[in-house]
DNA sequence: CGCAAAGTTGAAGAACCTCAACAGAGGTGG
DNA sequence: CCACCTCTGTTGAGGTTCTTCAACTTTGCG
């Protein structure tokens, strides 16, 4: 088992130039755990004492506001770290990592984090660097929330979950995880109905198909000239 | 002056348990800048080359749509890094930083940054928690433009800038640079009538006070309450 | 086969934006 | 020093987009 974390871990960006020697030594204090659909790894508000890598499958990390409503803050792929609230300056979760597809997690406690940076200052420059991305994410997903109308917005939310999630397939692309439409509209700041209306709007258009979560995308290029406001008609 | 900056530097967060050393030589690869109201320490889409800090005054970082519309990104307080793009893996700024205020700005050749980590492992942690935190900053920020409703959202940002920049006076708190409804505006990702709007109904409840880019909070609890969704009357 | 979860669709209403016209503040030049 | 002009802010009316409410259909699992 070890052997095959490591050449999945080696292949990881993040620890593209780390050296055997110390790769060893991470993995060596690492656990595993298998994350059922439906499950969540860590409840938002439990104490932060680690933090985690998702080798395999696909989580939404959610957050619940005060009132009960709920919104999916991020979407968690292969390969990016998550849960590193420690690292952030906080000792509680912000978020809850929910599995929408089987998952295989790792995780290592608190304490190695220091370490790790400590013997390893080119890791913690690409920790950085990943964080810095999800920063410019979230600041493109909060300017397309202020200008953008909600039909722009789901597309461009579909397109972002093509390119991270999409698998070519016969007759379009298709995201490869279960996604319903309430996942959309918690993605984009709508409502379940708004999304469907859309969707069905789009489908007697030909650019996407849809189905009991699922989501096939048919015409890039036409979903792409929406997401920019080409008002796209027939 | 080299002093000056040196017991304002030394008093950061960002560079607490840097050895006196260290600092030294960090001051003397920096150069100093003074930005008057209005003007752009750099401008978006450019080749980022520095990387700068906020000495004193006050910057809004502004980004531009392919449209032309405007958004405010965030504030940038004294002390805080800001256009570390370089760190983010990109090669241009993402947005624009105006001075707001009369500021005055350190900035570094992106080589710097690089030494820097290699030397003091320490002040990249710090680095990282300082965007960390700026990355839940966005995360509320996102889950408050897709939950709330647009005088939660201001009175959110008001309390916000409040903190970040309030400024005890006698007969409430002042927010110490020139802001204008548009500012509000943009911040919240709202229009400066509807902002106008609010003002004038919470002018007139004896909440805040407004005057020309000018702001003052008279009751701080009962913006809260509202903040929070109690729909305060009265 | 039935039940729960997911999705569809229509109608009504609200929140907010857009358009528009005006009022005050404050700097500038004659 | 006053008149003017621009920038900022105020307020009203109308319109549009999206949400909310509601009823119904479909899908797939136990």
């Amino acid at each position: 088992m070890a052997d095959i974390d490591r050449s999945l871990v080696r292949s990881l960006p993040l620890f593209a130039n780390m050296v055997d020697a110390e790769l060893d030594r991470l993995l060596a204090r690492a656990s595993m755990r298998r994350v059922t659909i439906g499950e969540a790894v860590f409840e938002q508000g439990q104490k932060a004492s680690q933090f985690y890598l998702l080798l395999h499958g696909r989580l939404k990390v959610t957050q619940v506001t005060p009132e009960g409503q709920q919104i999916i803050v991020r979407v968690v792929h292969p390969g990016d770290l998550f849960g590193f609230a420690q690292a952030l300056q906080r000792d509680d979760y912000p978020g809850t990592p929910i599995a929408a597809a089987e998952s295989v997690v790792m995780c290592w406690p608190n304490e190695v984090w220091g370490d790790i940076v400590e013997h390893n200052p080119n890791l913690a420059v690409n920790a950085m660097r990943t964080i810095g991305q999800r920063l410019q994410e979230a600041h493109t997903r909060i300017r397309e929330m202020f200008t953008e109308e909600v039909e722009r917005r789901v597309a461009h939310a579909v397109l972002r979950l093509m390119e991270q999630a999409g698998h070519r397939e016969e007759d379009g692309i298709h995201i490869d995880f279960p996604l319903s439409r309430q996942d959309v509209a918690e993605l984009t700041g709508t409502t379940l109905h708004t999304v469907s209306r859309l969707f069905s709007a789009w489908e007697s258009r030909g650019i996407v198909k849809g189905g009991r979560q699922k989501l096939l995308v048919r015409d890039k290029a036409r979903l792409e000239a929406m997401a920019e406001g080409n008002a796209a008609d027939t």
